[in-house]
DNA sequence: ACGGCATTTTGTAGCGCTACAATTTTGTAG
DNA sequence: CTACAAAATTGTAGCGCTACAAAATGCCGT
């Protein structure tokens, strides 16, 4: 009856070289440097790649070049939205050379980051961006340039750290609660690496002012219950607190929970800051004060330095921080008597 | 002095066969098929493999079998978190098979679906899974079986489809509605397909208990912003609606924040439902009665229609819906008065 | 019209792996 | 101990592309 689909073989150059009358290495040189072609031929080929609806195969490409013209982005869990600031800010950079991003997840509650890395190193990336915990893994001794976004425990000698300042966004959280005069003040801490900075830069800054923050969760989770159970552990034991800052954004909705369900309302009893400035805190209903870690500035950064690296232009491991920016909004206010 | 770094290649499996004492063919014998193998050969492979550190090419595999044992997911945006329930659907089925999922984002606002799902195709995919709207693009013709996740306008007539059943949704959202008492309702609606079936069997099942909702922003975002705006819109000339559905729980978020704004409380003067049974309905701060559109059943089923495309076993193009679930909490109650 | 030089185009040889036929080894029955 | 089938192993020929040297063409002045 009808066309009996031949099982359409993909075109290859060799069928747009025929097509267009040229040579196959001709079409190579199309596909990577136009400039290099005479406009007769270029269009020629052009036409006959739209006409057969040619697609470079990637994997030929790599093959043969032994560069793929893209990076790997390893991160942890989809669900933790910074990571898509940090993509933008990549892809910002990257595209403009070409380079495309792959991402991996590490299987939240595997830590399965070597694998994931692997993965990508399996796809001959030509560079990686850790935005994980590498933890116990040990990361070291990749093959390609390799940078790592966010403050995190265990990071390889060999690699670039990039980094939000986390300290510096503590410190900030801690000067504008007691600016606000706030001085029974709790902490939702949490034991990734950037949880630590974010905890120890609060603390320093509040020591300095003569207080001592109240701090639980240091080797929890930083997910909502967490941040639920950290603060009614808080709230039910030390009652007399006024402030709460949360390591992040989803934890500080989990001490929201906890103070609802105590009938306190925020700021009026319990002032509240989180920190990511996710758009939750930057939703209409929480409005939430957050610090902004400027994960887009981070993206940009990483991707300046990985380009540095595979273009052979580094010095030598760096490590960088980014200024974050705190955003007042409506979840705090002064302490009420 | 120390050794001059010989730029060291990496491995292949003819270094791994010269190590083993083996032929490359017995390598890549063990790599694809260890129980074809003796244990004395297969032990010594997996030595050397070991010891060099080798990793397979992904590359090389690809180009030599023509097949990747892949699969790519291409979504809207990294921020609509359903994607997540998808994935984790999906990846539960192809990880037995030994399929890895690739994804793509269509770099929301531009659009490029066609750019997304050709990046994957580049990439040589077995199978493409759709799960963001192709709207206008022309999808059709595609060279891998597809499936389509989730309504959407414009399916390509030799894919899969397989969703949630959103009329069903709808219809769900309008019966707590109507069982509560509710009479004036509001809908915030939004462009997509997803969001239409979402209408329609809401306005459907309202229309059979002779009520007419009133229905906002058919022809915008759904996004929070959006979902504020049209909640104001419907507060301000409708004072009178009791109840409000929100065809995503992030529009839901928005809704709050304008029924915040002008000191109504849910769900005392107004009840709230949203659709997606997302993170944010399950928090303990929002308690937000939602739709659960079990994503993960879809993942299960999109994942199940793949492999069948792939392996040739596919009778035709289907059409499946996943029923909802509705997840009834604290932001619903009967009406006032 | 022709040499000499720059520009454009082409042929050849892989990249690392797999498919598959061909070959060698092993196991077993007679 | 031989014959023969079954199991294990190997050699060969690409997959689609790029790098690079070699060849062809174009352009200029004299």
């Amino acid at each position: 009856m009808s066309t009996s689909t031949p099982q359409a073989r993909r075109p290859t150059i060799y069928d747009v070289a025929k097509l267009a009358g040229v040579s196959p290495s001709l079409v190579s040189l199309v596909l990577q440097n136009p400039a290099k072609v005479s406009d007769k031929r270029r269009e020629a080929v052009k036409t006959a790649i739209a006409q057969l609806g040619y697609r470079p195969s990637r994997a030929a490409t790599t093959l043969a070049s032994s560069r793929t013209k893209s990076i790997g982005l390893v991160i942890d869990d989809y669900r933790n939205l910074w990571f898509v600031d940090l993509l933008r800010g990549l892809e910002s950079v990257l595209t403009e050379h070409g380079y495309q991003v792959m991402l991996a997840d590490s299987r939240p509650g595997e830590n399965r980051i070597k694998e994931a890395a692997d993965g990508l190193l399996a796809m001959h990336v030509d560079g990686l961006v850790i935005a994980a915990e590498p933890g116990a893994t040990a990361l070291s001794g990749t093959e390609v340039p390799t940078v790592v976004a966010g403050w995190r425990n265990g990071v390889p000698d060999d690699a670039d750290l990039i980094t939000n300042d986390d300290d510096g966004g503590g410190a900030m959280a801690a000067d504008h609660l007691l600016q606000l005069g706030h001085r029974r003040i709790g902490h939702l801490s949490g034991s990734g690496g950037a949880a630590a900075h974010r905890r120890d830069g609060f603390r320093g800054r509040l020591h300095q002012a003569g207080v001592e923050p109240l701090i639980v969760g240091e080797e929890g989770d930083t997910t909502e219950e967490a941040g639920y159970a950290s603060a009614c552990w808080l709230l039910d034991h030390h009652p007399d607190i006024t402030a709460i800052f949360a390591a992040n954004d989803t934890m500080a909705l989990g001490a929201f929970g906890a103070i609802k369900a105590r009938g306190l309302s925020v700021p009026t009893d319990i002032t509240v800051i989180g920190y990511d400035n996710s758009a939750l805190a930057k939703s209409r209903y929480l409005e939430l004060t957050s610090v902004d870690n400027r994960s887009d500035v981070v993206g940009v950064d990483v991707a300046k330095a990985l380009l540095d690296r595979i273009q052979g232009a580094a010095t030598g491991p760096q490590r960088k921080l980014i200024a974050p920016v705190l955003k007042v909004r409506g979840t705090t206010a002064a302490p009420r008597s």
